[in-house]
DNA sequence: CATGAATGAGGGTTCATTCAT
DNA sequence: AATGAATGAACCCTCATTCAT
């Protein structure tokens, strides 16, 4: 797994072949299919644990803060990859392609669609909870969360394709004005 | 280039081999090697008409209407498929998976980096103009446009990779609720 | 013709396609089929006509002068490439590539042995001619004649092979040494 | 290796295809690239073991005799391939070729100068013997060991292009008489 | 649990040649 | 006389996978 995370850093998507895997975990392609069948094995285990631990980083937050504002940008700081940060932009890169590759086999999609309900969700509650205390003026959460991780995601997808490398800190900005703004206004 | 169309919608990026364009365009993978001496060299040819197309496509808003409301709408509505559009969805979803593979050579990047600033600077131009007339509140014209755009890709990407076909026009109206109901409030 | 020559010697024999041809002679490929049938057939005319040429050149050594040691000596160096002479070494070595290549079809064996015959007869007259006047002491004429050209072909090998610009320049020394000083000794 | 060396020695170097050795040794293709890498790479392997061969056999002569005449003789009969011999006449032949067409490529050289070297001073030091304890006359021992094998290497060559089988033959009659016998004189 | 050897399908590319104009 | 378009065979090489040990 470990192997598999560093290949696609460095290979991107195109070089994760199980020679390359294999090489990297310093052992033979041989083994690697003792443990699992097929290569969509063990990209499906590898995705599993990735999303697993996507979760577990959601739930953090919550243990942070209670102020509703506060969580919102806790949250939207967990999918800024930092420009200096080029190994977590690798993967970020990576994990697109592996998405994008992946989308048309049905294993992978169910996976990808409940982790992503799931991330979904929280912020919807993060944002709930806002308007409930009366933090946030009364908006529908689950498409504002939705606008929110587009636009996270549309810039990790430009910081990808075309390098700016600061995409994600001017998204962020950028959601900080026209949508958190936005929510606390009528404070 | 037909070929090459039909092939990344309906193969993808994984499934755009020589052979299949060849067997798709009804020839021989020796015909296409004598356009184009080389893979890259057609995909390149290939991203460059469709570059122009979203090109041209941009500037005839500008002749549809002169209020920056409903500029900035139509211009969202260009990035918009349709739910029903499976082969658009197709379309986008393969020109993603080219965007990334394709990012680290180097025709390539320029090609992305240049139409990706004027989609965005086209944009901006529209907010621009909606603030100078005093339809639009203060605000710094390229950071909503990248917000904007990032928004809908994103949407796209969540289409393309989760398969919620209504993706996009929710993105649609989350922007216009708000964006663009944030820019006009002063009104 | 012409174009061969230069590709021949540019590119040696593993780069001359008939597309390279047709380059260098501002041509379509499609013209030079409609002239010579087949490569190969391109290939024996090429031959045809360096062979020609080479004969021609040998007839020219009897006009220069009467002394057999003088014509023996005036003969090698027909064969010896100047270290300086780039062009030549690439040629000699790409008409022993195509020598090589083309000694298992047919036609050009023939060409080839005739040429062959040519060179080797007027050598041996050469030092025929030497004995029968009195300068050369008694040897086989066609043996000495022999030996002489297979140093010679020996040593522009080694120049191709292994880059010892000078190797043709020290058999000539040799064969001057060992085989002319030897023939003319009993003086 | 065994079967390179029966494709080269049967279809010559342009019939030494990855298919060619691949059926000739009963396997696949893909098991050969298991093994090397690249072409390049078998062809270096192959050639490699071939000049070991070759210096180990030069070795065997001075156990054979200490006299300089008789180990010249010796010498250069390894050279000289009998008429008969078709299967070596098809390898020397294949091997020109190998070195003809591989000699432009850095790894190769190196080993092909190498093995030269090595045949040649060995050859001028059996020379230089023979001057030392008399037996020969005083020369430069490596211009008469470039002689030598310039010879022998044309005559081979002679007989791989026209096919004069016997032209290793009377090459070494020719060394004989005209070097040796020389060289031996002032006795 | 672990390996090296082996495989077949397919990758992009190049070649001499042919065909229609 | 001359061309661009088209072809099929063959090129080297890579891949995920399997097999025997």
């Amino acid at each position: 797994m470990d192997a598999t995370y560093h290949v696609l850093c460095e290979e991107g998507y195109a070089g994760l072949t199980m020679r390359a895997i294999a090489a990297e975990a310093g052992t033979s392609k041989s083994l690697i299919h003792y443990h699992f069948d097929t290569k969509e094995e063990l990209l499906l285990t590898f995705l599993e644990r990735f999303l697993d631990r996507l979760d577990e980083w959601l739930v953090e937050i919550e243990s942070e803060t209670d102020d509703p504002e506060a969580r919102l940008l806790a949250f939207v700081d967990r999918f800024v990859v930092q420009p200096a940060d080029a190994d977590r932009q690798a993967f970020w890169r990576a994990v697109l392609e592996l998405r994008l590759q992946a989308a048309h086999q049905e294993g992978f999609r169910e996976q990808l669609k409940a982790n992503n309900d799931a991330i979904r969700s929280a912020l919807a509650s993060i944002i709930a909870d806002g308007i409930e205390d009366g933090t946030f003026r009364e908006v529908d959460p689950e498409t504002t969360a939705d606008l929110v991780l587009d636009a996270l995601e549309g810039a990790r997808t430009r910081q990808a394709t075309l390098g700016p490398e600061e995409a994600p800190l001017t998204a962020r900005e950028a959601v900080r004005e026209h949508v958190l703004d936005d929510l606390v206004r009528e404070e």
